[in-house]
DNA sequence: ATTAACGTTTACGTAAACGTAAAGTAAGGC
DNA sequence: GCCTTACTTTACGTTTACGTAAACGTTAAT
């Protein structure tokens, strides 16, 4: 048993939940394409089971491909999103390879830190263009009411 | 007189700094190349002043640069990026311009308060995940003193 | 006067992340 | 039995964001 199976989102057992999954329902659920996927499992961040040559995904396969896509949207490179994967199954009995790791997970956790202040700061100066421009408009665009 | 000036990062007054930069200089500052920083005047993110054929960076300059790099560290691409720094000099006479600036604006807050969410949510797995780890290695691990 | 250290343009090369055929297999409907 | 649909592999093409020479001009020191 690995870390991995001891959190959320690479572990839920929902009662309603689909236990497998096509390429492309997966593909269209993220809205991606299946060469997509596959060429994520091509890089080493997902390896589905197969039935005969056809891919099943199961609901962890699923998770995975979550993290993917957060990942993505944050702006990590698949080499990065993969080595994030990589911390969710460590094995707990390799202590040399845990201690890694943990510092992997560190520098992570910083790196987000400095991502989270990123967005806070460009948030706040979008928001000053957004109403600066508002209030622009309201007296000069729009013409509210003939006048 | 075009919104830019009108904040920080692009109209910083400040008693000491200089007023002019060298390109190498910028690149040092940044971190990147000075290849990087043509290749976005190429792209048309920036356009220095020349002195002769020799570019001339302004503070102005240095703050569109600034803001670059950040985009970059937010995953956005150039195109992105160049749409974001136009946000800051829409001529406000353009009624029509600004209006569309207005929804892009809009849409890249929305955008950002994704992202927002999506680094928080990254950033509490990554940190359930360490104290797991810390605790396994503070049990198995690091063989603390001789026991 | 030449060498070094900076700047320039032009242009080909490259890694990442897919897109886009091409050509084949396997299951299900009429 | 054939057609459609969805899956597969293989492989070449494409975009983005630069890297990396090559060949040249300018200033400053030796």
């Amino acid at each position: 048993m690995t870390l991995g199976q001891t959190f959320d989102v690479l572990a839920s057992e929902d009662a309603g939940a689909k236990k497998t999954y096509t390429i492309s329902e997966l593909a269209a659920e993220f809205g991606i394409t299946p060469r997509t996927i596959r060429f994520y499992e091509d890089e080493g961040l997902i390896s589905p089971a197969r039935a005969g040559t056809t891919r099943i995904y199961s609901r962890q396969d699923r998770g995975r491909l979550i993290l993917i896509c957060r990942g993505k949207r944050l702006g990590f490179s698949l080499a990065e999103i993969k080595e994030f994967l990589d911390l969710y199954h460590t094995d707990p009995d390799q202590v040399g390879q845990m201690s890694f790791a943990l510092d992997r997970a560190r520098n992570r956790i910083a790196q987000l830190e400095a991502q989270l202040l990123d967005v806070q700061k460009t948030l706040a100066e979008l928001r000053e263009i957004e109403s600066a421009m508002a209030a622009h408009l309201a007296r000069h665009g729009a013409v509210p009411r003939g006048n």
